[in-house]
DNA sequence: ATGGTGGGTTTCCCA
């Protein structure tokens, strides 16, 4: 089975992309964030003739995040438990969406942002990621990906200069123990080891023709979906050329 | 410290 994740950035503005991409990769369950639409404007026609079941949620024009599937979308949940995934009730936001494809239950996110580390969205960003954890560990026996934008840096070296990020979100210790509190609980993030770079470039300043960029999304999986990964890799020619999103795609693939 | 680009319900907000 062939999973990716991709933070979008509008899949109104990206669906020939979209399109494109799950055909040039033979991929059977796409994770999208940032989907940046309701439902029911949507135009979703084309990858359903491809055999794609879709299940998305939004609300707003800056977030949302859906899941296509052509394995099977079962047991379709938005947000999780503990947790609804709208985390202002003025603003509502659309940020976890879950379903067993293949077997495998995956979980698309959409980590918070955090805007800056005084600011209310930052601590946000580290109380919506505490409920996730605590809903989370109840799948460790199942196989579970996790998988999205997490908007956390783990490592120095997955940002291109981190003296510019001193006072930024993405790189702060409590977020980066909130990533790694996942991974003490038994998570294993999948990605890494196959696929080295960075995952989302700013648009401007040329950064990702300089790749001057950041790894920011990821795969977590349950020991028993760690098992089964045989490879990954980041789809750069994705990121290139005009009408791109700013994030790449992430591919994994799984043993059967 | 600032500004750069690109998305959205666009003359502002969000990433």
């Amino acid at each position: 089975m062939r999973l990716a994740t991709w933070n979008v950035n509008s899949l109104r503005s990206r669906i020939e992309r979209v399109e494109a991409f799950v055909q040039r990769h033979d991929v059977d369950v796409l994770a999208l964030q940032e989907t940046k639409a309701r439902e029911e404007q949507l135009p979703l026609m084309g990858l359903q003739s491809l055999g794609y079941e879709v299940a998305s949620v939004g609300y707003s024009q800056w977030n949302g995040v859906a899941l296509l599937s052509r394995v099977g979308l079962e047991d379709v949940q938005v947000g999780f438990e503990g947790m609804p995934g709208y985390g202002d009730p003025v603003a509502p936001e659309a940020r976890a969406i879950g379903a067993v494809c293949g077997g495998v239950r995956v979980w698309s996110l959409y980590v918070p942002n955090g805007r800056k580390p005084d600011d209310p969205h930052y601590v946000y960003k580290l109380d919506w990621l505490a409920r996730l954890r605590e809903a989370s560990r109840s799948w460790l026996g199942e196989d579970t990906a996790l998988v999205g934008d997490w908007n956390i840096a783990p490592l120095d070296s997955d940002v291109f200069d981190i003296e510019q990020f001193r006072r930024s979100t993405h790189v702060t210790p409590p977020e980066r123990a909130a990533f790694q509190g996942f991974l003490d609980d038994g998570y294993a993030e999948v990605t890494r080891e196959h696929a080295p770079g960075y995952t989302y470039w700013d648009y401007y300043r040329q950064r990702f023709e300089r790749d001057r960029g950041l790894k920011i999304d990821f795969v977590l999986g349950s020991p028993g979906l760690a098992a089964r990964t045989t490879g990954a890799f980041i789809d750069r020619d994705e990121r290139a050329g005009t009408g791109a999103s700013d994030h790449a795609p992430v591919v994994v693939d799984l043993a059967d």
